[in-house]
RNA sequence: GGGCCCGUGGCUUAGCCAGGAUAUAGCACCGGGCUUCUAACCCGGGGGUCGCGGGUUCGAAUCCCGCCGGGUCCGCCA
């Protein structure tokens, strides 16, 4: 909805600017300069762009605008001239179908169409997810459920690394110490380990890997089953976690895939083409220092195996092929490769990816290594904050059932842990702090499916009646509940186009904020039948308001807690 | 050494890409509010040279340049 009243506000700009003869420079992105405002539902500072072209000021200039504004107007109730700004606010109309829309279950159906593949997480399978993992998997799992929920048809894919040098390790491992008896991915970075530690003392490990390495690359059926086994086993621990963090994968794409059928070395014929391409102290390199890259991209190995970028090209073509929109969560560690590889894409005519970068999640001691087994995971976390939660949901309903409470706090949990992933902007290093984690005041996961619940504990008293008259529904606090709520379609339009997660974030604990107001100072069931019906349907709107941001953000809409 | 990212009240953080009207929110601190729809809540208060220095502009947290501090990358690893 809040779309339409932009565009009526556009519409009703370019008219007035129209009509005065004024035209704005060329090249700006946001040429009517139209923004929220805290003094507006959409103020134009337009009349700033305007001064140097015209030689007046912007505050005569406005006022030209202002009065030349359309009167024929839909959404928009006025436009209030104030010195150089244009504020224009929503009309009661527009408010009401605001609220009638948003009853629905099903509203909020975006108008993207486009498909898109979203790769995230994609952790080599050596070991559990760590906390530093589960930036990405948040990341990558919200960015998934923003795009389907702007309109576009998404896969998510865990991209596997089944080739690297990491996976003979595991298999070396496993041939080599006893795998215990715990959740599999964890065992699995325990004969990791181990196989690391050995081959520090033992180099001709390293040799016993590139055989490895080599035999998987030629096909060898009894290596090819022994990497399949031991990466299929890492996999169905780390599936574990993330189906209790609520994240999702569509599908699973092996990068052997792409050595097997070929397209690798189209690729590496591809890049041969260029001319860049030659043979150097014993392998196959690219050159592409004239894109500003110092080092030579290897795409093959002397003994003929390849390697992750090349694989890695060939797996972006094949994402190119097959979506209109191609996302990679990546990092920090990965953004000169990526850069690389994006590079390579352009000189073989493929379209590039949209690469979201997020930046390190260190611990206080320094920086995570699965190999190195420093590292704490997203299963030790998670447990730990759901002892937490559970002592906070005993606390707050000693009334209710111990399934209940368990119930409460796993949801608490998950919200708490994929809130405080991404909440904070991508390109914003962290450190892990236990404390912090563990503090459930500074959690605003919890907050907002409070909200919700509220909403619903109202709601289960009493329904909302078929017939109710919007117009009754004038006080401060409702009129910015409705206008928050009818917010939600442009973050979602604004996350999906830029690939931030965190603007959605930052929109559902104001709405919560917003509806906590509401909550607080238009009391529902005990007012007046009018009042009380049209009340009730802001409280539906508001409740499905909050449940789809909870739910876009992979968090569940608790109706109890 | 070079590339990229970050630097906003004591701590965490939004806004920066597309410069505009009193710089966002939480934690912590001080003071209030539960016989009233769940107080995991609400209200009020104190606290900010937006790292530093230049520049562009009518206007800079936002753009440009330089510096300082932190992170990260610069493997025939992934």
């Amino acid at each position: 909805m809040f779309l339409d009243f932009m565009v009526e506000v556009e519409g009703l700009l370019d008219a007035a600017l129209k009509s005065c003869g004024f035209q704005v420079p060329e090249g700006e992105v946001n040429k009517l300069a139209l923004d929220l405002s805290p003094h507006a539902d959409l103020a134009s500072s337009v009349s700033f762009r305007l001064a140097p072209v015209l030689r007046r000021s912007p505050a005569s200039i406005a006022a030209d605008i202002h009065k030349a504004l359309p009167a024929e107007r839909s959404y928009v109730d006025r436009a209030e001239l104030v010195g150089p700004y244009i504020n224009f606010f929503m009309n009661r109309a527009f408010l009401a179908e605001v609220l009638r829309r948003a009853l629905a279950d099903d509203c909020w159906t975006g108008r993207m169409s486009q498909s898109a593949i979203v790769e995230h997480t994609s952790a080599n399978p050596d070991g559990p997810l760590h906390v530093g993992h589960i930036r990405n998997s948040v990341i990558g799992d919200t960015l998934v459920r923003i795009l389907r929920r702007a309109g576009c048809k998404v896969e998510a894919q865990y991209y596997v690394n089944d080739m690297g040098r990491q996976e003979a390790m595991v298999v070396w491992g496993r041939s080599h110490f006893p795998m215990e008896e715990i959740k599999a991915d964890h065992a699995t970075a325990r004969v990791y380990i181990a196989a690391h530690k050995t081959m520090g003392e033992r180099p001709e490990v390293k040799e016993e890997a590139d055989r490895i390495i080599q035999g998987y690359e030629a096909g060898d059926p009894k290596i090819s089953a022994e990497i399949k086994a031991a990466v299929d086993y890492a996999i169905s621990g780390i599936e574990e976690t993330l189906f209790r963090m609520n994240i999702h994968h569509d599908s699973y794409r092996w990068e052997s895939e792409f050595v097997r059928d070929g397209s690798v070395g189209e690729i590496i014929q591809g890049l041969e083409k260029t001319g860049l391409t030659q043979w150097e102290e014993g392998a196959f390199q690219l050159d592409l220092s004239e894109f500003g890259f110092e080092k030579k991209m290897v795409l093959r190995r002397g003994d003929g195996t390849s390697l992750y970028i090349t694989r890695d090209l060939a797996y972006h073509r094949w994402k190119a092929e097959n979506f209109d929109r191609t996302v990679d969560i990546l990092g920090a560690d990965h953004k000169l490769v990526s850069s690389q590889l994006r590079t390579a894409l352009r000189l073989l005519g493929i379209r590039e990816p949209e690469v979201v970068i997020f930046e390190f999640v260190s611990l206080p001691t320094g920086s995570m290594s699965t190999r190195k087994g420093k590292f704490i995971s997203a299963d030790e976390l998670l447990d730990q904050v759901e002892n937490q939660a559970l002592e906070e949901v005993r606390l707050r309903r000693p009334e209710e059932s111990d399934e209940f409470r368990r119930e409460v706090a796993r949801h608490v949990a998950v919200g708490a842990v994929r809130y405080d992933v991404v909440r904070v902007s991508a390109d914003k290093a962290t450190t892990f702090d236990w404390k912090a984690a563990l503090d459930f005041d500074k959690l605003s996961a919890p907050f907002i499916q409070y909200s919700h619940a509220r909403a619903c504990s109202i709601l289960r008293r009493s329904a909302v009646p078929e017939t109710f008259d919007p117009s009754l529904l004038t006080a401060e606090n409702e009129v910015a509940l409705i206008k928050k709520i009818t917010e939600f379609e442009l973050v979602i339009d604004r996350a999906a186009r830029e690939l931030k997660p965190h603007h959605l974030a930052t929109y559902a604990r104001e709405l919560a904020e917003v509806f906590n107001l509401f909550y607080r100072f238009s009391p529902v069931l005990d007012a007046p039948d009018d009042l009380k019906a049209a009340r009730l349907a802001l409280v539906q709107a508001a409740r499905n308001a909050l449940k789809v941001s909870l739910e876009t953000l992979g968090i569940a809409a608790l109706e109890s807690m």
